[in-house]
DNA sequence: CTGATATTCAAGTATGTGTTTGAATATGTG
DNA sequence: CACATATTCAAACACATACTTGAATATCAG
């Protein structure tokens, strides 16, 4: 008897924590989670970014937000999703790494993609702090301006790249560049350094992205308060 | 065009990204990994600690591999399954930490099962860590012996519950007595607790198992080298 | 109140997953 | 070689999941 209670309390308690795998268990999803790591969005704009139906988005953040990976502040009409904790972003960084260390396809459709980035130098975290502190680049984040305002690498000037060309001006020629975007998967920061190489810039790409700098607890800063 | 395959590629990404979460989406499998970070194991011995037919098992433990979460090893007719990377043991750990800061379900779950747990003090990391090192407790791995041989807190010596009224005279009354097992959800510790303290030893559960102080990169000791 | 908009719900279909059963492989033993 | 054993495979079933479509809610502006 003693050994059957056992055995229904592990089920049962397994079964809850494969509520998370399941929730884990679609790329959409994934992507979601990836998206919703840069900042709060709401329904249309994951749809729109995802290329997803809305209903369909509506639903697997539903999946999300049962799983407790996702919470929603209703303002007016708009629902706006976040991840619920900043443990649900250490997991989803952890699974990528794994996925990046065992499977080969990972490897093979990221190099295929990004055909040009082998010979494209990007700097570490540990690099990246370094040179911050003492000053000798300009960090530069690319992403949309409100994905800045949520979060960015502290002493960051935001220049999405979109206005980038337009922007050239503000950035000193001297210096060496580091963009960075969403995270090793995002081309934004690509297209800025290929945007300010060929105006002559010394640009970099940072290797991370915001998400894995703030999950490594190094200095962030925000304009919008939580 | 550049948008379409752009597309395709996140979708791709992310799908094999989802290959990862699609492993950890069984209760049945999180169950097996959790037997996989104390040792490697038959076929057979996840069977029949988890309650599966081997058919079953078996199935699951391929969806693991195919995952890249587990690597086999044939010895004979024996196939020995393991966790195919530290990362692996991360990513459980991980999700295991989302789940309890996050489903009120699985505090009221363990909650009920372990009724006595609550008036039972029981150690952390740190603590542990602390008294290992100027020798004040004594700490017993309470496991089966061929867990204690694939890895154990350093220092620690073996003394598996089920042997452990036979061989109270190897420990010492003096000293405070720290027992550990498999994990926050075994209940080992808590019996060897249970029956050292009927016998008038002052004895406590560490809060954790093995894998998670080896996680933490604490000091680890094997008997037989991998 | 009416109309517009953002989101959610519900039903339906196609596809995928978990488990059991019994057979098939493959390795080691006498 | 024949046999025992550990594991895997294949088929069949019940059940769950993903996506689409169209309708239902809910909030705000006029």
């Amino acid at each position: 008897m003693k050994n059957l209670t056992k055995r229904a309390f592990k089920t049962e308690l397994f079964e809850e924590f494969a509520r998370i795998g399941k929730a884990l268990s679609s790329g959409r999803r994934l992507e979601l989670i990836e998206l919703l790591a840069q900042s709060e969005r709401t329904v249309e704009e994951l749809a729109a970014e995802t290329g997803m139906s809305i209903a369909n988005a509506s639903q697997h953040l539903q999946v999300l937000r049962s799983a407790r990976l996702v919470d929603v502040r209703r303002q007016g009409t708009y629902a706006w999703y976040r991840l619920s904790d900043e443990h649900v972003l250490r997991l989803w960084l952890s699974l990528r790494e794994v996925g990046e260390m065992q499977l080969a396809e990972i490897e093979r459709i990221v190099e295929d993609f990004f055909k040009d980035r082998k010979d494209m130098e990007a700097t570490t975290c540990e690099d990246l702090l370094k040179h911050l502190k003492t000053g000798s680049v300009v960090v530069l984040d690319v992403r949309p301006e409100q994905e800045y305002s949520a979060g960015h690498i502290r002493g960051a000037r935001s220049i999405p790249v979109n206005e980038l060309e337009a922007r050239l001006k503000e950035i000193p020629k001297k210096k060496t560049i580091v963009a960075y975007c969403r995270g090793p998967y995002c081309v934004l920061a690509d297209e800025a350094v290929a945007i300010l190489r060929a105006k002559g810039f010394n640009a970099l790409r940072f290797k991370g992205g915001f998400p894995d700098w703030k999950a490594r607890g190094l200095p962030v800063e925000r304009a919008i308060p939580p």
